[in-house]
DNA sequence: AGTGTATCCTGCAGGC
DNA sequence: TGCCTGCAGGATACAC
């Protein structure tokens, strides 16, 4: 489900509690999307402090330290995607942590729970070494909110690629955590048509793509990210950008600019929807 | 090489 | 009420 900017309120929402908590106990309830198979990452984690808790594109990593061998030793990373429906819920001491699809529990050494639940189970937790998760990172495209991803960067791989803008901004190897909500709704701020191909949007287009990108990002994150049926934050306080959508799931009602009817047309397998007067 | 399609899974909305 | 179909914020294996 989540895009940056859900995973990236996930992340605020767990950092000020996470970071020097160690996990007492793992327990795995499905095996499928848990990565190494149920006892071996119980193994690598039980017993582990959480360093840190953060975000790369729509991942979440939290190195792990600790343990016999020294208490700042690199003990790999533990890291969650969040797929279509999962949350990363955060329980107190006191809280009842039942949900209703729990994947994976991390009990910690205040009492407190760290949960997983994903109803479709299109998400994953895995424990893995460090240098496996950085060269994995390593083929991630920037990051869209940081000074590197800069429009002569954005102008340059768009140029390399003749695929529909939409089908290029999803593709996590050129932007790294854009998913199909804020990806529509960039090309909504820069009047461009989510099936035009890459190569062909002008100068003036993709400075317009990239501011774009970054303030319908940056909303987001300051709304607590988008929340359309099933997205919570750490704590479960769903998003507060559904509101401010400007095509997303508008189809049939009128476009905020002009008050043309808004349209939704599928390709790559999934659905784009666009302004047919403001995008071309 | 670079695209598009099908697929994993469950829940829900809408049509009949 | 119940059954059916289509659709959903992601990523990847495969076909062309």
């Amino acid at each position: 489900m989540p895009e940056l900017p859900e995973v990236e309120t996930v992340v605020r929402g767990l950092a000020p509690h996470l970071p020097g908590r160690t996990v007492d106990r793992v327990t795995v309830i499905r095996t499928d999307i848990v990565a190494p198979s149920g006892r071996a990452l119980t193994r690598r984690v039980q017993g582990r402090t959480l360093e840190s808790v953060s975000r790369r594109a729509k991942t979440i990593v939290m190195p792990l330290q600790g343990g016999p061998g020294g208490q700042t030793k690199d003990r790999g990373v533990l890291t969650v995607h969040l797929g279509m429906t999962g949350r990363l819920l955060l329980f107190g001491p006191h809280d009842d942590a039942r949900t209703g699809h729990p994947v994976v529990r991390f009990r910690l050494n205040d009492g407190g729970t760290l949960v997983y639940d994903d109803i479709r189970r299109f998400g994953r937790v895995a424990w893995e070494t460090t240098s496996d998760w950085q060269a994995r990172s390593a083929r991630l495209g920037p990051e869209p909110l940081s000074r590197a991803f800069s429009w002569t960067v954005l102008r340059d791989g768009l140029a390399a690629s003749r695929a529909p803008a939409r089908s290029w901004l999803l593709d996590q190897r050129r932007v790294a955590g854009l998913g199909n909500i804020y990806a529509n709704e960039a090309l909504f701020l820069a009047g461009v048509h989510p099936i035009r191909p890459a190569r062909d949007i002008t100068e003036v287009e993709v400075q317009a793509l990239h501011a774009g990108l970054k303030r319908t990002l940056r909303n987001a994150v300051r709304g607590g990210g988008t929340t359309l049926r099933d997205y919570v934050g750490a704590t479960g306080e769903p998003g507060r950008y559904a509101p401010r959508l400007r095509v997303y799931g508008r189809d049939g009602h009128p476009c905020r600019t002009c008050g043309e009817t808004v349209e939704r047309i599928v390709f790559g397998g999934r659905s784009a929807f666009f302004c047919p007067n403001c995008q071309i």
